[in-house]
DNA sequence: GATTGGCACTCAGGAACGGCGAGTGCCAGA
DNA sequence: TCTGGCACTCGCCGTTCCTGAGTGCCAATC
């Protein structure tokens, strides 16, 4: 059983230790915070504290330091999320409205979200599972190799080679474009494959093959996890910050390099009620034990379209970087909101 | 003056101090490398050697390690570029030869290096200063928002948004899209500029406004450094290899997401004659100067089109480096020779 | 004149040691 | 339930010492 005076310790705890990095003592704690208590009293919340597996010493008698256990309770059950100050909100609105496309939202956003935490930053493109499609269009690169451009109401802009294997003639190819986008415009990707089938039935003949090619680049172009990527900015922060992280920067930052640990984390996160969502420690992957990753979902019109987040150690600020995630993300719900329009 | 053995010298220290990474001594030579003389002998040249500034002693009586002149004089004058294993060609035949569309092939082109290499590897997108237009497309996406699609022979496909300023009629879209590919189509990039006025001026007054926006997003996107990038992968291995460059690692990880510093790099190496090309610690930029690169030329139909390389701390093994950047950068070519079929 | 063995000298790096101090657990008393 | 006191632990840091690899120089030799 933990005290209500116990988790006031342990937040203590956590908040020095983040500042500080090192193992924080019960005398260090009564010095600081203004408990009406004395040390030993402190000592013996702490002891509790240990009991209940929130926090452990690195070795017989030194400070305390918070498990990922201890990160949890702190995060969901003690943390305000402390709002961001009026220049930082001015910085992202500056720093975004400048971007005109999506690659430049993204981008901007991921260096942003670095700059503000002093982690690396990670943002997921919008997912194209969640989207619906805008626009189809087929263009004639020569004879018999074709080019397909899908826009999604994202503002993803996804483009395939095909190669027809076949001679395509006149204005075949951007008869096959508007009958394509006759079929899917308007619809969620996820139901586009069935409207499909009838596309290739009422080809023109004369084009089967072309037609055929061309849609199954597009079913694969529509794919629940197509083109799913991370950007990334900040990956010098993981190194910056003395030695937290023991030896495991290199892991880290395969995993970084990989996406699809993290992609799937990112997933696994979607699924949670909260706007924003973090993973502590060994929540995390193999190789990700001692980081933690805090998300926030963005999305255009209420469905959600991805996540952004940053990855740092588990033992960094999570109250203001829980913050500036959420502020981030909804900045960026409400400009994909206008560019839509 | 450096003698003949004086030089031979100098090979034996680079080759074992990239092996070790320990500074060599002249017993360590007289050793592993069978010169027909003693250790005294040996020093005799080490004196010389560091006299020319082509090696030096970390601190009074310990081996010797090469300055950057040292290695610039190794790759120069004394280095074979020793052929890869037949395994290694058949590796990067059989990954890259799977990869189908242009963003494909540059990303599988800079894992591949990096992992021949155990560097971090870069590689510059086809540059559009060196391309040729091959088609030109304007597609409607609603009353007043136009999408341009640039399709260069590299293989590179560029998209803007165009905001059109006006409502757009009918097939009035693809009517721009249509006479800025005639005047374009086939021209390199760098002549299209002068093309376009005649579209502006010969444009259907009914669009004047959109035409115009379209041509300046057209001009924007065919600029000579529209779109510069690298790619990256590996960049794990700046951490691994225990303590070599020193503090500065953060350093070098924030030029490698800049960008900015390494694309000028590229950019001054392209200059050079021969096909592989490397920089040295200082010769590199701030903060890279315990770094070297080497980097070659890729391009189809034999006008360069870009360069990939790898980036490692200046005691890099650069014979086998050189061998497969230039492997790479050959394989690539032909790849990009065959897309353009 | 180049090469060689010998010799005295220099230093970085590691091991051993000891003192300091922060921090702990426990206990008896308020 | 809290507190002050006390003995104890142990990581950290500075000191000292030693070892070994490596050097520069020199007189002797080929």
């Amino acid at each position: 059983m933990v005290t209500d005076r116990g988790l006031q310790v342990l937040r203590a705890i956590v908040q020095d230790y983040v500042a500080s990095s090192e193992p924080v003592g019960s005398k260090t704690i009564v010095e600081r915070h203004s408990f009406g208590v004395s040390a030993a009293t402190i000592r013996g919340d702490m002891a509790m504290l240990e009991e209940a597996e929130l926090i452990v010493a690195p070795h017989t008698s030194s400070g305390r330091i918070p498990t990922d256990k201890g990160y949890r309770v702190y995060v969901d059950r003690l943390q305000g999320m402390q709002p961001l100050s009026p220049a930082q909100r001015q910085a992202i609105a500056r720093f975004l409205d400048e971007a005109d496309d999506l690659d430049d939202v993204m981008a901007r956003s991921v260096r942003l979200l670095s700059q503000l935490t002093n982690q690396v930053a990670l943002a997921q493109y919008p997912s194209v599972a969640k989207a619906r499609v805008r626009r189809v269009e087929v263009v004639q690169l020569a004879a018999s190799r074709l080019l397909l451009v899908v826009i999604l109401d994202s503002g993803r802009v996804e483009q395939r080679m095909v190669d027809a294997g076949q001679q395509v003639e006149g204005d075949a190819a951007q008869a096959i474009g508007r009958a394509l986008d006759v079929a899917v415009a308007g619809k969620p990707t996820t139901d586009a494959e069935e409207s499909l089938v009838a596309v290739v039935e009422g080809a023109d003949p004369a084009v089967a093959t072309a037609t055929a090619r061309v849609v199954v680049a597009l079913g694969e172009a529509l794919a629940p996890t197509a083109g799913d990527r991370l950007v990334i900015a900040g990956a010098s922060h993981l190194v910056r910050g003395r030695h937290d992280l023991s030896g495991s920067v290199t892991l880290v930052l395969e995993a970084i390099e990989e996406q699809v640990t993290l992609l799937r984390l990112f997933g696994e996160m979607d699924a949670e009620a909260s706007a924003v969502a973090t993973r502590i420690g060994r929540e995390m992957a193999d190789g990700l034990e001692q980081t933690s990753i805090v998300t926030g979902a963005y999305g255009a019109g209420g469905h959600e379209a991805g996540r952004v987040g940053v990855l740092g150690p588990t033992r960094m600020d999570y109250a203001s970087n829980m913050a500036a995630v959420r502020a981030v993300a909804r900045y960026l719900t409400r400009l994909l909101d206008d560019e839509e329009r």
